[in-house]
DNA sequence: CGGTATCCAATTCGATACTG
DNA sequence: CAGTATCGAATTGGATACCG
């Protein structure tokens, strides 16, 4: 599962690319800081579309990243819950221009937007 | 041909990444932000490691984005010389705290830097 | 509930050879 | 110089079934 290089990088922008590089991690940082904390299940209804597989291979490699931190509670049905590390949220901090300009641009061209649902 | 979606988004965040994911693109907009403007074949001593089918694939595709201008000079031997447009150079300084968080990350994990030749 | 395991499809990337 | 074209390898993503 070689999906993060994590180095040698060419410059920031790459490292930080390299971090974020995958279908889904952008929106699980999104979800992740809009809502605090979010068990399992949650962030799979509020990613419409994603398979199991991709949503644990994603927290596992953000995990690792240091980005993400998984609470585990010793309860029986399990009880997991998900949030943004301290390193997690200067990463949310650093994309909200790339979040500005990305919804300009989504004015510009003109692109629907995909209905996410409240949970 | 499919790289870029190009919609429908789930946020700004989304289509942002949407148009800057592909292995070397954050590398050509540093490039062309870095020099202003660049030729092809400049680009590719800039990027080592870069095959000659990526770069024009990315290029392509960023100059569809409306991010990169192509500018042919009719003369023999062939002259191409590739900037940031406008729209470009928005997104250059939306990724600005991004490459701030890249680099602090750099240092934070310890990752080697790919030493870049200078031209 | 919160995952694994497995298999398969799609996409992306790289190497090489060739062209106006 | 600035590309095309082609092929194959590697990576990524998705569907389904099953487990503690």
């Amino acid at each position: 599962m070689a999906t993060a290089r994590r180095g040698p990088y060419f410059c920031g922008l790459d490292a930080a690319m390299d971090v974020v590089a995958g279908k889904w991690k952008s929106l699980i940082i999104w979800e992740l800081h809009e809502h605090g904390t979010r068990r399992f299940a949650e962030l799979r209804r509020g990613l419409p579309g994603v398979s199991e597989k991709m949503l644990v291979q994603h927290l596992r490699e953000m995990e690792e990243d240091g980005l993400v931190h998984r609470e585990v509670y010793p309860v029986v049905p399990p009880k997991v819950e998900y949030s943004l590390t301290e390193h997690g949220a200067t990463l949310n901090t650093a994309l909200e221009s790339l979040v500005e300009w990305g919804q300009e641009r989504i004015r510009r061209i003109g692109a629907e937007k995909v209905p996410v649902d409240a949970a």
